[in-house]
DNA sequence: CCAGGCTTGGAGG
DNA sequence: CCTCCAAGCCTGG
């Protein structure tokens, strides 16, 4: 079985991610749409259901160099919840401005909760649009989206 | 090798 | 409170 391709919406953006069985290669965001099917979970999350994001691997968080490591402790953020880059950081053992690169370049949004990390003063920033950040943090704050249902 | 990034904390006005 | 600045660490080019 190949990678796979496909995109969902989410708001005003498609969520494109490509992917194979459990492990996601890339998730990003873009304003067209791509056909194909995306992971059961995403779709779920990006309708606001309840969804087990957690049933899902990143090629991310493979082996052992520093920003897997980084990458890692974010996942472990709690749906809902928000971590700063300094507390990422620490916890990893680097520097704040290094989780700020990791979450730059992170090549799979949402499997890997980038948007959970925020600045000690504020939000953060969120590319391609921070607004797309605040949207997740809102719904998982307010939604069912992190009952897993289990 | 070096520029630059989704930071931070401290100094100083 | 606000601006300025350097320390700090990793990655892509």
């Amino acid at each position: 079985m190949a990678i796979v391709t496909g995109s969902c919406r989410f708001g005003l953006w498609q969520v494109h991610v490509a992917w194979q069985d459990d492990l996601v290669y890339r998730v990003r965001f873009a304003r067209e749409e791509l056909a194909g099917p995306v992971p059961e979970e995403i779709l779920r999350y990006c309708a606001g259901r309840p969804a087990d994001l957690a049933s899902l691997e990143s090629v991310a968080t493979e082996g052992e160099s520093t920003s897997a490591g980084i990458y890692r402790a974010v996942r472990a953020i709690p749906c809902g919840q928000t971590a700063t880059y300094g507390e990422i950081a620490r916890r990893v053992g680097t520097a704040p401005r290094a989780v700020g690169s990791a979450m730059a370049r992170n090549p799979t949004p949402i499997v890997v909760p980038c948007h959970r990390v925020v600045a000690k003063t504020g939000m953060g920033g969120f590319t391609p649009d921070v607004a797309i950040k605040e949207a997740l943090l809102d719904m998982e704050r307010r939604g069912r989206v992190c009952d897993t249902g289990k």
